[in-house]
DNA sequence: GGTCGAAGTTGACGGTGTCAACAGTGTTGG
DNA sequence: CCAACACTGTTGACACCGTCAACTTCGACC
């Protein structure tokens, strides 16, 4: 792995920049404060002039990966014609970016040790994540394709549905029990019932 | 941490048992396989005559949380009346085992490590725990209160929707985002609305 | 032009997973 | 009956990791 140009950007941008890549490449266990130093060319305790302890670099590879899942949803989404497809197209983006950054998608949603740092930003970015699929889901309620339950807990609902799978996908489990074939057909099944629902007088 | 009975059981057991132990009450980052021989009594490198790698006794490890798990649900979900009580019962029990012991639930459904082993016996475990799932699903469908799709993708979705909701509890976020305020209510409004989906056409 | 603070370096420490070599011990085959 | 052997456990070492402390550079600012 070759080094990061040294001069283009701050440091501290560069050591996230690292390590996120060590993550993408090595997984969770490449992920090490000296190698995140070495590939960006300074000593193995210059990182701490930049972050408090690694749990701090975890946060900001954390705060940038929510950044990025975002701009994911965001980019897919916004040529779907209507509500529906929109969903479809979250569908699809959240699942390619579990599939394509596993060890990060891990990071974010799963990591215990960031799951305690309860830093600020990460948690901030995690919500407007989740204010951005909230968005798509009250639009569908009002093209009447979803049922007219309470918006957030819907959206927490379908959030937590679209979660669940992925990290069982990442989990390797999704092969051998037959009914995960494929996520997107389950995520497709929530959203064909949750559609049925909302035809039926009792969903809520 | 007292030491545990040294002669009772065999060796092996007792690591497993430690790890257990050690897991539950600091977390992750205290199982530590000296840890583990030091509560069992015996030096650091005797673990290593039972077990190939730090990987191997977190597997064994796993493979009983599963057993636990599986063993809470039907528990739990014996004396239910119908099959709808059974999966009330079944939600509760989900929630109530990840809550109570959480770094041993990250273990079993998102530890890279465990993930990238594919140990035969915990992927076994995991598949029964499943099936165990799936057995109630299919019953709830046979009494006409949830909706007739596949049973095995719809045994996916509701194991997946589990999953999703205790993994985002224990992450810390479900406090902040409202939707998320009772994971609980979250899981009854999947139920409602598959059960209001039952009662629609399209639901396949 | 001298001061000072930020950024980086070297060196050390304890802790961790793992390997290698050795020791006791109970069972078994000749 | 005794020697060979397979288990289980011990001690010691190694490399690697996160982190702390002390020292060096060096550019900005009064």
């Amino acid at each position: 792995m070759e080094e990061l140009s040294p001069t283009s950007a701050g440091t501290r941008a560069l050591l996230i920049q690292a390590a996120g890549r060590l993550i993408d490449e090595g997984g969770p266990g490449a992920l090490t404060l000296r190698a995140v130093a070495a590939l960006v060319g300074i000593s193995h305790n210059a990182p701490y002039r930049h972050f408090a302890d690694k749990r701090a670099l975890l946060a900001a590879v954390a705060e940038d990966g929510f950044k990025q899942l975002q701009a994911t949803i965001a980019r897919e989404t916004a040529s779907a014609p209507n509500a529906w497809a929109a969903l479809l197209a979250l569908v699809r983006a959240h699942f390619t970016f579990a599939r394509t950054r596993p060890a990060l998608y891990r990071l974010l949603f799963s990591d215990p040790e960031l799951t305690a740092a309860t830093d600020g930003a990460v948690e901030r970015e995690a919500m407007a994540t989740f204010s951005r699929v909230g968005a798509l889901i009250r639009k569908a309620q009002a093209e009447g394709v979803l049922p007219s339950a309470d918006p957030l807990r819907l959206t927490g609902l379908f959030y937590a549905t679209l979660h669940g799978l992925a990290d069982i996908e990442l989990s390797g489990r999704a092969r051998e029990a037959k009914g995960f074939q494929t996520v997107e057909e389950i995520a497709l099944l929530q959203l064909n019932l949750l559609r049925a629902a909302a035809t039926a007088p009792s969903g809520r």
